[in-house]
DNA sequence: AAACCATCTGCCTTCGAATGCAAACCTGAG
DNA sequence: CTCAGGTTTGCATTCGAAGGCAGATGGTTT
């Protein structure tokens, strides 16, 4: 019985017989129907979409106007399966975070089309979610994954024990090679530290994102380091959650904190410190820059508007999905490659929420 | 020949000789992998992970061991070929469109992944581009489609002879029967105007978004027919692309068109209505609301903060994701659900950018 | 013990396109 | 006219999981 079956298989799939359901003029194509149409076989139909097949010209013609008759469009995931290549990569994002990881997605999104890539959306509510989330990237078989997010080791060797190739953005594990594009929020912060002490700044508070954010963990403490390097002990720290709100709020647990407000804040990205900024405007009725400096990092659109002409750090948002898109290409393509670090610097924006410069009546 | 290579063909697929290749402790491993190693048939593994199937405990415990050991994940793209589900949806955005559209995009990916569904993201850089990726996404066979982008009437045919549900989001086709998910922006637009006239406001300008903006068109059109319909005759127009600087010149421009500022100013979004009281504030030396009203659409975050308390039309993007998501999962498990249009209300802000009640002095 | 039913399990085929291989077809030279 | 050479074309198989069907197994009832 099992053996008898066998030739009655081979003559489904090749004989005249198969795909006799209706298929009707709806419903989607396949390359046999227009096969059958273009009365040519299915292979001839897979190697006129494919560029640089060998196809004569009137069987092209012919295929495609069977295609086109029917409206076939060759089946991306049947495809995937055979070739092994989904022509789709992760990008995992975890909304708590900063603000404008939207604007990352876009590049990132646009970058990725370029090269005949799309992007399969990942947001994770909670970091901590991304144990099962893990699991449902790797099941698409995604072609790489794009990491906006924590990870911890072992799920990094989750990834790299399936070979897709994945890179790190603005985060990365410094206990094992692995891609990553970073802006180096060092620099960043000690440009703003050594222009703010330059400029006679004595008292400072500092008001962070998420403990759980990488990027907050690394401007709040590099900050720090500068401040002590410089020579300012025991700066307040308070922490936010990167919001607007959060922001003014944090003001507000400075002064309570040092018994009075600071003659500087930093905050670990424009929003907090546009919220700081109205805080101490609305609420403290204070002159920024000429009563208390306040800078911010990321450089976001609003830190641009005049009401605020933030001085931040900004992140090359765009050089760096670039890097990050094209580092993982060239790992699709050659999945040897060594694992690379990048890291840019940021470009500091001077504006005009902080005195940078000893003021004239002080010196 | 050609009947003597079935037989081999069946034992390839069956007998333990297939996958006889290395496998190593790398790559993927497939359900064939894990049932060998388990003793059972490719079916047994392929049913332990189907919730409900018919799996006995001492079958179903020795698949998952050997599925942890060989750290098995069903394959998507293979479930898809054959289930004729992917379990994407594609969403598409322009984004030169409304700079609040990220946002939509995290709704929609939370709406969706909280039904195990993953959004596959389209960004047109011209909306002139949706041609080309029509025919994309629909080979990527996504379960639905999302359009945040304009699509002519043949367009949304060919999608409909595929038979793949699809919801406009905050747009819609009228001579047709389509799934839209809308605000009422005439609502939003009369309830400005009403308020503006009712306060004393004589002059108005509107600050509209690029002509190819369908929601732009909606918000000017029905502000200029409420103007006109209480009186307010000859309105200047100036188009913007809904950035900053685009609402800050055009404040400009209506000074320049009506020979002075207009006493409202009507943008077709916050973030020109923003740029805007900026330049009445800092350029003109303006008191907002006192010398002059200005008022915007949507309900971004920054029409929130202090600095500008935005008088606003709000849009229920949450609710209005929702409706979207569930519009498009309930056309999935029915398509022959008819074209549905959801019109949710806008939420009026009052703010404090406008003069919205005649102030005691004038009355 | 036989009959019966329910529960498991395995076999085989299916989804739709890509591709190695060999057969078929040209083309022009000898 | 024949044969070498290249170019087209079709055949058969493959990717990995799902599921209909039928056979196997075990337990209950008469």
């Amino acid at each position: 019985m099992s053996t008898a079956s066998s030739p009655r298989k081979k003559a489904d799939r090749s004989s005249p017989g198969r795909d006799n359901r209706p298929r009707s003029d709806s419903g989607r194509a396949t390359s046999y129907d227009v096969a059958k149409l273009a009365r040519v076989s299915q292979s001839a139909v897979s190697r006129c979409f494919k560029p640089g097949a060998s196809v004569s010209k009137s069987m092209r013609a012919r295929v495609m106007k069977a295609a086109t008759q029917l409206g076939y469009q060759p089946n991306a995931i049947a495809r995937s399966l055979i070739t092994r290549r989904s022509n789709m990569v992760a990008v995992v994002i975890s909304q708590q975070t900063n603000q404008y990881y939207p604007e990352v997605l876009v590049e990132l999104s646009r970058g990725f089309s370029g090269r005949g890539i799309r992007v399969l959306l990942f947001t994770l509510e909670h970091e901590s979610d991304i144990d099962v989330l893990l699991d449902q990237i790797l099941q698409y078989q995604v072609d790489g994954v794009v990491e906006a997010a924590r990870l911890s080791s072992s799920q990094v060797e989750m990834i790299e024990r399936r070979r897709v190739p994945f890179v790190f953005f603005n985060r990365t594990l410094h206990d094992r090679p692995v891609n990553a594009v970073c802006c180096d929020q060092s620099e960043g912060a000690r440009w703003l530290v050594k222009r703010l002490v330059g400029a006679g700044h004595k008292t400072f508070g500092i008001i962070s994102g998420p403990a759980d954010s990488a990027v907050s963990v690394d401007r709040t403490q590099a900050a720090l380091d500068s401040l002590t390097e410089l020579g300012c002990k025991n700066t307040a720290v308070v922490t936010g959650d990167y919001s607007y709100d959060s922001g003014a709020a944090g003001l507000r647990s400075l002064e309570q904190k040092i018994g009075k407000l600071p003659d500087a804040v930093i905050c670990a990205n424009d929003v907090m410190a546009i919220g700081c900024m109205d805080e101490a405007r609305f609420r403290y009725g204070l002159d920024v820059p000429k009563d208390i400096s306040i800078v911010g990092f990321d450089g976001v659109g609003p830190a641009r508007w005049s009401s605020y002409d933030l001085t931040t750090v900004a992140q090359p948002v765009q050089r760096m999905a670039d890097a990050a898109v094209s580092m993982i290409c060239e790992r699709i393509i050659n999945p040897e490659l060594p694992p690379e670090k990048r890291m840019f610097s940021p470009v500091m924006v001077p504006g005009n929420s902080a005195r940078l410069r000893r003021s004239a009546e002080r010196s």
